[in-house]
DNA sequence: GTCATTTAGTGTTCTAAATACACTATATAA
DNA sequence: TTATATAGTGTATTTAGAACACTAAATGAC
């Protein structure tokens, strides 16, 4: 592969790396890939891949979605460009980095058929990971904290319909704290964005609870909330 | 120049262009030059620059903000990797972005000494940039509206000492609004963060103000106050 | 079939923060 | 001395956030 539009210029090397969340079994995990190749071969990493020529880094960040958690059409953000000297022992690499969130079981993961092995992992629960992989994650969490607080992306992280005890979980999650029932719910339903449809959610023997919808997805920006 | 680390993957350009933002005649205004070269010479545009071989684009960009506006030692901060396809005529090359904030009087342009001719430009008063800048202003001056309301960066673009009555404009121009004059100062000297000093500034015929001061530079966050 | 258990669902009171609003103080220039 | 320009100050009202406990509806166990 040539770069036709070479300049005398000098070019660093270009990745982009994607922190793909979901919440599974209470907790928010990451997925995580086992490295096939050196440098930290066999250690952990976030996914990604060299930009190709014609491809923008959305596009790339696209593509590790696909390749490594096999899903499309989530929610998708550039988060920022990690460039520290050093940070790839091969050489002057930068990074441009993205967080992606996805509802559980819209992914496909094809275990076994990939090297890499890739899997969620539970974001407390993860030591060292490859080259500045752990500070990226780090970043990305305070995002998306950060975010579900003056945004409705939270909606990406769910099914189409949905209890107000799994919103509130979720956020309880993410956030890392425990939130008040009832508030929550006025709060949250005052701002109009759910509707309660006619279905009911049960499990187990409780009473079952009222399944909602987001009346539009999308992503909206709202004021700040908790 | 060459690159030693060379792999044989696709490397796009990467460039830093960098918003300048501060204020001055009640405006909030940004640095602009006119290019020197094709593509867009004559042409308004951000300033910028390649990156060079073992140089950070946190790096790159203190070098053109020393370069183009003769200022070291503000604040600075990366916005957004912007690589559009055809952004830049010449090929796949992509801008990392930066916003740095500073006061008028540390600015030190060398009127004429620069082919580029580096000139402050009132926001409001700024038609088409080249390249894909104007994108790049939105984004700035959104990101600088937003951050003004939970950070204390405001106090980067103020001199040391300045009076309440500055502090309130720079706030009003910068969000575009009026702020009720009592309710700001409550608010804003709540927070802690200014000492009052015995100096006062006076001009014209009027009250003199008191003079205050930020107790401590240096970036915090802070709630979201407006 | 009743009872124990589990999660769903609901209002009010109190506190803190945001907003709306108008006059006096102190300097200079005319 | 007076007109003018900006500095500086307090209260009342409204709105949003926080704290808090019981009833409802289902099932599983016995």
């Amino acid at each position: 592969m040539q770069n036709s539009k070479t300049k005398d210029y000098f070019n660093p090397g270009v990745t982009v790396d994607v922190a793909i969340f979901t919440i599974e079994d209470g907790s928010l995990k990451i997925l995580l890939i086992k490295r096939a190749n050196e440098p930290f071969k066999n250690k952990l990493a976030l996914p990604g891949g060299f930009i190709h020529e014609d491809e923008t880094a959305h596009d790339t960040a696209l593509r590790v979605l696909a390749d490594k958690a096999g899903v499309a059409g989530v929610y998708i953000e550039q988060l920022y460009t990690f460039d520290a000297p050093n940070r790839d022992p091969r050489g002057q690499i930068m990074s441009v980095t993205y967080f992606a969130l996805v509802p559980r079981e819209k992914i496909n993961i094809e275990e076994g058929r990939q090297t890499e092995q890739p899997k969620f992992i539970d974001v407390e629960k993860i030591a060292a990971l490859s080259f500045d992989h752990s500070e990226i994650l780090a970043y990305a969490r305070k995002r998306l904290q950060d975010k579900i607080q003056y945004t409705n992306v939270i909606y990406s992280l769910l099914p189409k319909l949905f209890t107000l005890s799994q919103l509130q979980s979720t956020y309880e999650i993410i956030l890392d704290k425990k939130i008040d029932k009832r508030n929550f719910r006025k709060k949250f339903l005052q701002l109009g964005l759910l509707e309660a449809t006619e279905k009911k959610f049960s499990e187990g023997r409780q009473r079952p609870a009222v399944l909602y919808r987001f009346k539009k997805t999308g992503f909206a920006e709202l004021k700040k909330f908790f």
